[in-house]
DNA sequence: ATCGGTATTGCACCTGGTCGCAATTATACT
DNA sequence: AGTATAATTGCGACCAGGTGCAATACCGAT
């Protein structure tokens, strides 16, 4: 529940609106697509405007509360305080998601710095590709 | 030139349309916007609808003339035989593009292939961070 | 409990991109 | 050159997502 602190300590308002998003972050499982969380809050209160649900995602994401990542053209959010950080591996011919632990990244984020002075900025990746199965499927 | 061989090869039409828009990833330089291929397809032809252009960009795709990256919301074109593969770093702050080896995720993609059996498919991916200059100024 | 100022909302409209469909056209064959 | 036909095009409607603005509501001060 820490988002409605976030938005607290921030000075920002604590609206119906924002409550019912906040809930749906946390009631509904991980990797909510926009379009789940319009369902789930305009469920309970039909005449809130997506353009509503887009700003208030957008502002969570921005406090550190919410993780938006792109998962081909649709944007997937994420709530933030999990067991632990990951990345995903989604099978781009069954679909099939693999969860991936960060550590995988730490050396390339390292080597990218050194290299480039670049701090690269990994936040919970999609990244596509083959799954075993559909890889041998495949010939 | 490839792309029209390509195309020929794969049995498909070689309209003024497809022309064009193979002129405008030879001609105007490397990671193009749909609206810049857009606007130099349509200054010759302006009755030349978006849906073609997006069509004919899919196909070029899939057939491996062209890779198409998403950067932020927008997508970026880019013509495929060049001196080398490279992936991009845009920082955030300035918007500042440095292009980088590919060599970087080599590492990466074997131990993904190792502990999930998952082929990853990077290519010409565009990271968001810092760059150096930005990192610093912010303290 | 009321009030005022500011943050937030809903709306109407816009943009990039996709899709089904009927009209058009590139190509292969005669 | 003329024709058949399957591929391609332009169009319009549509989708996710974003924006400016006037109306509203939260919240702190009285
Ligand atoms: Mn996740
Ligand atoms: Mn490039
Ligand atoms: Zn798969
Ligand atoms: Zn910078």
């Amino acid at each position: 529940m820490s988002c409605i602190k976030t938005l607290k300590e921030k000075g920002l308002k604590l609206t119906p609106q924002r409550r019912l998003i906040v809930d749906a972050i946390h009631d509904i499982d991980t990797n909510l697509t926009a379009e789940e969380i319009i369902t789930h809050v305009q469920a309970r209160m039909p005449e809130v405007h997506k353009s509503t649900i887009y700003r208030t995602l957008e502002l969570l994401e921005k406090y550190g509360c919410v993780f938006k990542s792109e998962v081909g053209e649709r944007s997937v959010y994420h709530h933030v305080d999990e067991r632990h950080h990951h990345h995903h591996l989604v099978c781009s011919s069954c679909g099939k998601t693999i969860e991936c632990d960060e550590d995988f990244f730490t050396n390339l984020e390292k080597s990218l710095a050194e290299k480039y002075g670049f701090n690269v900025d990994f936040k919970h990746i999609v990244m596509s590709g083959l799954c075993e199965k559909c890889k041998n499927k495949n010939k």
